[in-house]
Parts: structure tokens; C-alpha cells; sequence
DNA sequence: ATCTATTGATAAGT
DNA sequence: TACTTATCAATAGAT
């Protein structure tokens, strides 16, 4: 993919070969890194330059790749690991470990409905019986959540409301006090003028 | 490359997660072998499948390179170049190992919709819809294998039917003929009472 | 599994 | 080593 096709077999010329390592490296790398996103894969990658130095990729963590490598593909490489007194132990301990994982994955895979072609009409049941509490627990859960919430709000609103009508009294009260005050004024007029034509006889100034 | 852009992220559908991982698998594969190749490098590389399969590729000896790499990576650790692992390691990959065990716990117990007293509106919704997801495959793979049962049970009474036509048939032959023997009888008898009364005239016996 | 439209990777050139 | 660009390769989505 690129100017020209190029055939599989060492590039002699050492200066290409280097670049193109560079190049192909990292589009490696990169790779390896899509695909353990993308598919949920456990991807490992080691490369060794002609010169001996390391370049990796480990989705996971290397050494537990390693290790399940190892148990796969059978038991220990002829130089990885001489079994040393208390390694058998830590061994055994690990893949024990790695047991429960698995069945642990498995069964997470499962909650998700996945990888149940193997699954019976009896494990399906149950696994769905399993699900539908769960959903409703959460539902439950989600619901009380929104109570409170509501709740709060409901407060607050009731806060406010007293709020309001504490605020609309007081402007009401204000009122009634300038209604007050004006009729006052209005009687004194009124008083005023009352007294001046007919008691006193006197014209208003 | 390909119809569409994809985002870096674990594709969610099944299906198109499985195709992709094995498309991208072997081009991963191919392109690791192309640049030990082409650049004279040594590479190793190991695919895990979600389901625990092994995939791998190893230019010269995976154990080879496991030990190279392993020698590498000391040498920059806290302990040096001995290719043995002391119970540090062992610890250390045995804590990784408790801490993921740990996390898939919290997960299988919130899909039980257990211990979510944590859990904010957001992660439970996104819980409710894997939960969701998962009982409708679920409950998809109940449908399936009614259906196979049930046309299991069709089928078996399709051939119980034409076993019963067949049966059927082979009766009303077995009548026919009987009334053919009758039939014969009854011709012979009557055959024997006209020659008797009219060609010889002897009583019949 | 097979087929293409597209995107991605990269050889060569600068 | 880092860009650019012309080409080839990989692959996503559909069948």
C-alpha cells in the first residue's frame, strides 16, 4: 500500500529497511491496540528490532498474557520458568486465579446475553429470572431516587411558597398602611373644611 | 477502511464484534509476519479471544522471544536481570489478579441489582439497559429453541401421520380383498346352485 | 463466504 | 525524522 507494491522478503537496502520498520511498527502497534478495543480481545505484541531493541503492546498486562499463554498452549518453555521449590505454588495459585476470572467472565458474558448458545432451557430461565430482579431492583432504586428528588423539590417549592405568601402579606400590610395614612389625611381635610364653613365662618385659604 | 469510520471504542453488537475480531485478527497476523519479514525483525504477537481463545504468531520462538522479553523488562525493573521471579512478581501478579476479581464482583453484584446504593441515576440507567439487553437475547434464545422443539414435534407428527395413511391404506386393501374373497365365493357358490338346477338337475348337496 | 465503497496504511519522494 | 501524496491494502457494511 503505498507507491509501489512490494514483494514479502527482507528489503536489502538497510535504509528503508529501517524506515519501513519504523513505519510498519507503529501501524502494527496501532492495530493491536484497535483490535483489543474494539472486539474486547486480550492482545500481547513484542518485537525485536534487528538491533535488538524491544518495542510492546499489551493490552492486558504482558505477564498475565504470558501466563495464559502458558497454560494454554501447554506447560512451561524449555528456558521460562525452572520449577523452583515455591514457584509450583504460586503457580497453581495463579491459575486458580485465572479459573475464577474465566468463570467469572463467562457468567458476566452471560448477564449480557452473551455466549448463550450452550445455555439450556433451565440455565436460560434462570439467568432470565436473575436479570428481570436485577432490572428491577435497579428500577426500584432509580425510583427512590427520583422520590427524593421530587421530594426535595417539593420542599423547596414549598419553601418558596411560604416565601411568596410571607412576601405578599407584607405588601398587603403596606397597602392597608397607605390606605390608612390617606383616609386620614382625608378625614383631617374634610375635618378642615367642615369646621372653617360652618363653624368658624371663615373662607378656606 | 471499510463502509463507515469507526470510533475506538468496544463494538457493542455481538455479531459485527465477532466478524470484526475475526477479520482484524488475521490481518493483524498477516501484517506481523510481513514485517518480520520485510525488516528482518522478531515478533511475537498473542490474540485472546473474548471467548478465551488462542491466536498467535511468533516469527522465531514465542518461548524464545517470552524469555527475551522477559530479560529486557528486568533489566529496567527494581531487580535486575535474573530471569527468575521472585515472590514479588508473584505477589504482584497475584494482587492484579484479586483487584480484577474484586472489580468483576462489584459488576456481577450490580447486575443483581445488589450493592447499587452507590450508583448515580447515570450508571444505573446504563445497568437497567445492559440488563435489558441481556434478558431480550435471552428471552430471543428461549423463543429459538421453543421453536426448534416445536418443529421438532411438528415434524415427528408429519411422520406419524403419513405412517397412519399408510396404515390406512394398507387396511383398505387388506377389506378389498377380503371382499374380493367374498365376492369370489359368493360367484362360485352361485355358479355351483345354477349348474346343479339347470344343466343336470341333480339336488344340490 | 463474497462483494464493493470507503477509509486506512504506507512507499517514495522532499 | 517529519511531511506529502499517489497508490495499494484492509475492511465495514451489505448481501
Amino acid at each position: 500500500m503505498g507507491r509501489g507494491k512490494v514483494e514479502l522478503k527482507r528489503i536489502e537496502n538497510p535504509t528503508s529497511r529501517q524506515v519501513t520498520f519504523s513505519k510498519r511498527r507503529s501501524g502494527l502497534l496501532k492495530k493491536a491496540l484497535e483490535l483489543s478495543i474494539l472486539c474486547d480481545a486480550e492482545v500481547s505484541l513484542m518485537i525485536f528490532s534487528p538491533t535488538g531493541k524491544l518495542f510492546q503492546f499489551a493490552s492486558h498486562d504482558m505477564d498475565r498474557t504470558i501466563t495464559k499463554y502458558r497454560r494454554e498452549v501447554g506447560l512451561s518453555g524449555p528456558n521460562g520458568q525452572q520449577p523452583t521449590f515455591g514457584l509450583e505454588f504460586w503457580r497453581r495459585e495463579i491459575e486458580e486465579l485465572n479459573t475464577t476470572i474465566d468463570k467469572m467472565e463467562t457468567r458476566l458474558r452471560h448477564f449480557s446475553g452473551e455466549d448463550i448458545s450452550t445455555l439450556g432451557m433451565k440455565d436460560l430461565k434462570q439467568l432470565e429470572r436473575q436479570l428481570r430482579t436485577g432490572v428491577d431492583r435497579i428500577r426500584s432504586k432509580k425510583r427512590r431516587i427520583l422520590s427524593e428528588h421530587i421530594n426535595l423539590l417539593k420542599g423547596k417549592q414549598r419553601a418558596l411558597q411560604e416565601e411568596n405568601a410571607r412576601l405578599q402579606k407584607r405588601e398587603l400590610n403596606g397597602l392597608t398602611l397607605a390606605q390608612r395614612s390617606l383616609v386620614m389625611q382625608l378625614v383631617l381635610f374634610i375635618s378642615r373644611r367642615w369646621l372653617c364653613s360652618t363653624t368658624i365662618g371663615l373662607p378656606v385659604a
